[in-house]
DNA sequence: CATAATTGCTACCAAGCAGTATAAACATAG
DNA sequence: CTATGTTTATACTGCTTGGTAGCAATTATG
């Protein structure tokens, strides 16, 4: 059902210009469907059994081809891996950066910051936590992007504590040493979320919420 | 050094009954020290590549000693695995009983519970980091225990932000959530700090607390 | 000093798996 | 319907590594 819905976006996307740059367009679409699909399955895999422990016949298997068929599309298990990290944590990042581009004041803006980032991060828990559980797999050269990509984020979440700090909104000693015990509040609910469980993705989400504003809220007290 | 301090510990212990026995318990003795070295290497190749990443050939090369030799000691590489989890778990929920048992109000413990434990954490990064990391490669009934050693921790801390909560010392509305978030900013040290990091030990314990103090502050602000 | 027991090592195996060479199947075009 | 290029599968290799069988060395005992 994903795949038809999938294919029928395509479908709509061919003879634009002329025949030629269209279907060269339209298989270009198709192997980045074959691509985003192994990744998929692969993330499952990673996510329940770890990077090591998986291997890619398995992954094959899952997806009804061969082992041969993802090495047409991935160089090794390593480039997957890399990619999945990548997907989790600029997720995250594009969600913060959307949410800090809606206007408002600092602490209107936290609050949607957190309500998106945590939802994305429930959304694609498979990925989050790979990027977070898997680091030491990464190539050293990953690695670095991907932690760059995290420093970003880190470093965006700071400037918004920073200005809730100067605007009064916010207590906070340090903005950028406080930027990180909230996305790290944020990462752990991809390491302990468990969908069906005892609680529900919206009473988590609410309660990140509450969380990081009692974490940021002056002495005095709220204000609504 | 450490070798030796524990060599001068067990040559007190010996012939207090009759030296059949004395014999006997220094064996044991030495075998414990044996495990405790072997456990202790196999963590930190645990923490840097990871369990699947990890050969046993390497932990003993480290020990220089032979890959059989780990296998007198212990049954196979998942027993390791066990071992350092339990390890990890066993000595944040060791802090945590002892920190409760200190007399105080509810506002007291949780900082010492807070201070306690943060340097448990830190100063046994590697076990705790495993235990975090690597719960899906332990055997089923291995995981359950060590969930089961976790559930007690949050448990035993969701009573004291209950008892603060009645006390009207804390604003929690659900202490039983609300400790997991206590127990999740907790544990984001051991995947966050690097010792010789940007900050020290003691600021990273001391913002543990500060943050925690704020998550369960009532709106009216602090006590002193 | 001889004998027994314990302790550790050498040398090996079997299995699993990442990665590949090559051929078959399929589609596309002329 | 043939020729050409593309896509996917079959069938393999080489290496790594968890685990073990059996031997050597060391120590304890009488």
């Amino acid at each position: 059902m994903h795949k038809l819905a999938d294919m029928t976006d395509m479908a709509e996307l061919m003879d634009k210009p002329k025949k030629k740059r269209a279907a060269a367009q339209l298989k270009d679409e198709i192997t980045a469907y074959k691509r985003r699909r192994i990744l998929e399955e692969a993330s499952h895999f990673f996510f329940a059994n770890g990077y090591e422990a998986t291997t890619l016949d398995s992954v094959a298997e899952q997806l009804n081809v061969t082992k041969p068929f993802i090495y047409s599309y991935y160089k090794n298990k390593g480039e997957l891996l890399y990619e999945i990290c990548q997907t989790g944590i600029q997720l995250s990042l594009n969600a913060l950066e959307e949410a800090l581009s809606v206007e408002g004041t600092a602490s209107e803006q936290l609050k949607i910051v957190v309500e998106r980032v945590a939802r994305i991060i429930i959304e694609n828990q498979r990925y989050v936590t790979v990027y977070l559980r898997e680091e030491k797999s990464l190539l050293p050269e990953d690695a670095r992007r991907i932690r760059d990509l995290r420093h970003t984020f880190d470093t965006k979440l700071a400037a918004l504590l920073d200005k809730g700090k100067r605007s009064g909104e916010f207590d906070v000693a340090h903005p950028s040493r406080t930027a990180i015990w909230v996305s790290g509040l944020l990462s752990w609910i991809a390491l302990w979320y468990h969908e069906g469980g005892r609680w529900s993705a919206t009473e988590v989400v609410m309660d990140a919420i509450t969380m990081v504003q009692k974490m940021v809220q002056p002495a005095g007290g709220a204000h609504v």
